[in-house]
DNA sequence: ATTGCTGAATGG
């Protein structure tokens, strides 16, 4: 079928129908309905056309897109950071994939997300508000803050707690579960997990649950003491500090004791709040890990926190995103956890592990 | 960006 006029260097025509095989549904049978157009125009105009494309491609793109860029993340969450450290690949499947996940995981997660969410409305109300801006729904978040810094003063116990903070020029948002006075006076953070099967975490799931709630102690510390400036917020989201505030934002302001008219005037007031409100670090980092069905305590956890240790483990993950390094999966120790994971099938980083290591150490090849 | 961009956490 082919014309002759492949030049060297060139793709030639066999080359060229293997590219286009995969996404030209028009070649499958039983798509009878219309003439098939594709295949009845001439291959040189195919040709023509698919080296456009790829040239404009490369125009376009002078640089590779960081990860941050290509999924436009202005932020990344905690559990981000956390789920990476259990599989960086599984972390970024999950986010190109999310409905390949298998049902078994699916109802494991709703039964622990309901469980949390019974416990915080132990605690207080939630109340829907409509915003009409992207500075309405983070004045949400800062008002969920600001609403907290009284109860706290009076010795109370909060739960869902956002927490912001940036790292290595990142910022990072999260919520915590639940941050209380001790009987000794310290401030205490504790992190639900709910549990599937009656016995305590495998060490993977610990070491990454310590990480998660370390995370919250570097980025609440930080803001705490006054690290958390108005326009690390607005430069970082791009929100603009001069945008007015929806009315029922406002009114929920109001209720909660704030008049607030634009979106830096809230920003004033969680600085000032935060730094004037005297709220002193966390002193101690807890775990409970509880069984869904019997809904009995299996174990407490208590962390240690070293700052360098985290901050390390940060940089690392936040590498990724960066752009700075390829996304990497488990280690061969760690090919266990593939058993449990949805997206073992398709796992480029498996299929390069079965390749063989001396495969991989080979001269590279152009991209 | 052509245009626009996010409840976080949920568990193995």
């Amino acid at each position: 079928m082919a014309g002759p006029g492949s030049e060297p260097g060139e793709l030639s025509d066999s080359e060229l129908l293997l590219l286009l095989e995969p996404g030209d549904q028009a070649l499958q049978p039983g798509d009878s309905g219309k003439p098939n157009s594709s295949s009845d125009l001439p291959l040189e105009s195919l040709k023509k056309v698919l080296t456009e494309d790829s040239a404009a491609g490369k125009v376009k793109r002078k640089r590779a897109q960081t990860p941050l860029e290509k999924y436009y993340l202005k932020y990344l969450c905690v559990t981000d950071l956390s789920t990476q450290s259990w599989c960086e690949q599984q972390m970024v499947y999950g986010r190109e994939l999310p409905q390949l996940q298998a049902p078994e995981t699916v109802v494991l997660l709703n039964t622990g997300k309901s469980i949390h969410l019974a416990r915080e409305l132990e605690v207080h109300d939630v109340v829907r508000v409509h915003v009409t801006s992207r500075e309405d729904s983070w004045a949400i978040k800062i008002l969920n803050l600001l609403s907290v810094i009284p109860e706290l003063q009076a010795g109370g116990c909060v739960r869902e707690l956002p927490v912001f903070g940036v790292i290595e020029d990142v910022f990072l948002m999260g919520v915590i579960d639940e941050l209380c006075y001790s009987a000794m006076g310290e401030l205490e953070l504790r992190e639900l997990k709910t549990r599937g099967r009656p016995f305590m975490p495998s060490g993977a799931q610990k070491k990454r649950d310590y990480f998660q709630v370390c995370l919250y102690k570097y980025i609440f510390d930080a803001m705490v003491q006054g690290k958390l400036k108005p326009d690390v917020i607005t430069s970082h989201i791009q929100l603009r500090p001069e945008q007015p505030l929806g009315s029922q934002i406002r009114e929920h302001a109001q209720k909660v004791g704030f008049t607030v008219t634009c979106f830096g005037d809230l920003l004033e007031l969680m600085y000032l709040n935060l730094t004037l409100s005297d709220i002193p670090g966390i002193d101690c980092l807890k775990i409970e890990y509880s069984h869904q069905e019997s809904n009995t305590l299996l174990g407490t956890e208590v962390v240690r926190f070293e700052e360098e240790k985290v901050r390390e483990k940060a940089q690392h993950y936040l590498a990724y995103w960066k752009g700075q390094r390829e996304v990497q999966g488990v280690e061969i120790e760690e090919a266990w956890k593939c058993q449990s994971c949805s997206y073992s099938e398709i796992c480029d980083w498996r299929k390069k592990r079965a390749e063989g290591p001396e495969q991989r150490s080979g001269p590279k090849k152009s991209k």
